[in-house]
RNA sequence: GCCGCUAUCGUCUAGGGGUCAGGACGCCAGAUUCUCAGUCUGGACACCGGGGUUCGAAUCCCCGUAGCGGUACCA
């Protein structure tokens, strides 16, 4: 049976390194019809609460790892926290002490390292071998009684059954020294694979400067987690296609081990942007509806009322929104109007002394037209503006701005339309009387 | 310092003796156009350096260099 692991330390949240590696163990895991186990490294006393366990289950969650053991779920080798062996690993330091193959130092013991060397193949990196010269005898069990990380890792690993270690690159080192205790138990050591970490744009290792590191902050920054999901599975893996669109399903049955690529990668923003506006685009109306309403922005109260009219809005803005959270910004105008006008456009499409004028007899044409489509409202403008020997651009852009307040906006007729006759004329109005208290 | 890992466009990667070194993101230009976005078309951009091996090396070997990781009674 393959058995896989992800083993975080509680630090109260998952950052985007752990959440790829447990990516990784749960692609593996799945591919192979194995199981993924959950545990809890919390040997570290110092900050170790169960509350700070919830914050990395709720990002396996979100990103949508489930797991088969662990917290939770329990299983058939629980418990799945450290905290909770601590027994367990008395009983195997005192197997090597009693065995000669540990000793007693300062009140701690420490591991007999043996002469020679130690090597393991590495499913990402191949033969790794180390001289134990450049192994120090370490610590198995602090004077505390407590286990370090080698000791409780190893006979966790042995007790669960795991055969497969997915772990971040940091770990290399660690290696030989558990490949020895497994030895000094007379067990097989399981096969490993260090993947390579990921870094900020900087090359530098990730960290709150290069802005958001937990997967839960992009949840807040409007990403979806199958667009995370894709993302980070590519992130220092190929699938050796040119495939990059790929779901949950399809990234299970190309997962390989072999194709984890040796060297660190990057965190690329703007790529992991792109990827969302892609399942953003493949959600249907009533799915993004539900997302965006669940953002809190002008959610299923306004845009659930009229569907037919929401799903209009909505072409509108997929092309423009790469995130769930612009859709907040860019709905604004179809339930409210401006508070304020960009002085910018003020100045550059309506400082002209007439287009206020301009702006009326719009508005006038506006109430009186009969077809209120897109193709009348555009005729209309540009029939108005030819006649008043002024530019279409500058009546469209000083609409824009009356009905959004911004320069930036959807097709202008494709919004009144949407925007409805009331609406429009009054907003028009609006400006004409804004624009009238300016100089 | 010592030990280890890694090295292909700016980024993620494919390719592993003979390829026009492929794709994606981003970028640039043109088209569409009422702005922005999107879309379409076109474009620029890479095998870290030096030695070998070989008819031939980005690909294999060695040496440098650089980056990263480890070097705890942290995990």
């Amino acid at each position: 049976m393959t058995r896989l692991r992800f083993a975080p330390s509680p630090t109260g949240y998952l950052h985007v390194g752990g959440a790829r590696t447990a990516l990784f163990n749960w692609l593996y895991a799945r591919r192979h019809g194995g199981v993924f186990v959950l545990r809890i490294e919390d040997t570290d006393v110092e900050r170790s609460q169960a509350e700070m366990v919830t914050g990395i289950l709720d990002g396996l969650r979100w990103l949508g790892i489930d797991w088969d053991e662990g917290p939770e779920v329990g299983g058939p080798h629980a418990p799945y926290y450290q905290s909770q062996r601590l027994e367990r690993y008395r009983a195997a330091a005192k197997q090597l002490l009693d065995s000669g193959q540990a000793f007693e130092d300062g009140g701690a013991i420490r591991f007999k390292v043996p002469p020679g060397k130690t090597t393991f193949v590495d499913s990402v990196h191949g033969p790794i071998e180390f001289d134990n010269e450049h192994i120090e005898s370490f610590v198995i069990l602090r004077s505390d009684t407590h286990p370090t990380y080698h000791l409780s890792v190893v006979c966790d690993d042995i007790d669960m059954a795991i055969t497969h270690v997915v772990r971040g690159d940091d770990h290399i080192s660690n290696t030989p020294k558990q490949v020895l205790l497994y030895n000094a138990f007379g067990k097989t050591p399981p096969t490993f694979a260090h993947v390579p970490l990921i870094m900020g744009a900087d090359k530098q290792r990730l960290s709150k400067r290069h802005g958001a590191t937990s997967v839960m902050e992009y949840e807040k920054l409007g990403y979806l987690p199958e667009a995370m999901f894709n993302f980070l599975a590519l992130l220092g893996w190929g699938t050796g296609s040119n495939d990059e669109l790929l779901t949950k399903d399809e990234l299970v049955q190309r997962f390989n081990l072999e194709g984890i690529s040796g060297g660190n990668a990057v965190f690329n923003t703007e790529k992991l942007d792109w990827f969302n506006h892609q399942y953003l685009l493949k959600l249907t109306d009533e799915e993004l509806v539900a997302r965006v309403g669940g953002l809190g922005a002008w959610g299923l109260e306004g845009l659930g009322k009229d569907p037919a009219w929401s799903s209009r809005v909505l072409a509108l803005l997929r092309p423009r929104c790469k995130r769930l959270t612009e859709y907040r910004d860019q709905l604004t105008p179809f339930f409210e109007g401006p508070t304020s006008y960009d002085p910018d456009g003020v100045k550059k499409h309506l400082s002209a002394p007439e287009a206020r004028e301009h702006l009326e007899a719009l508005r006038q044409a506006y109430i009186a037209t009969g077809d209120w489509t897109e193709v009348a409202l555009e005729k209309c403008l540009r029939e108005l503006a030819e006649a008043r020997s002024a530019k279409a651009a500058t009546l469209i852009h000083g609409t824009r701005i009356a009905m959004t307040g911004r320069m930036v906006s959807p097709g202008l007729f494709e919004m009144l339309v949407l925007l409805g006759r009331e609406r429009v004329v009054d907003r028009l109005a609006r400006l004409i009387a804004a624009l009238a208290g300016l100089p």
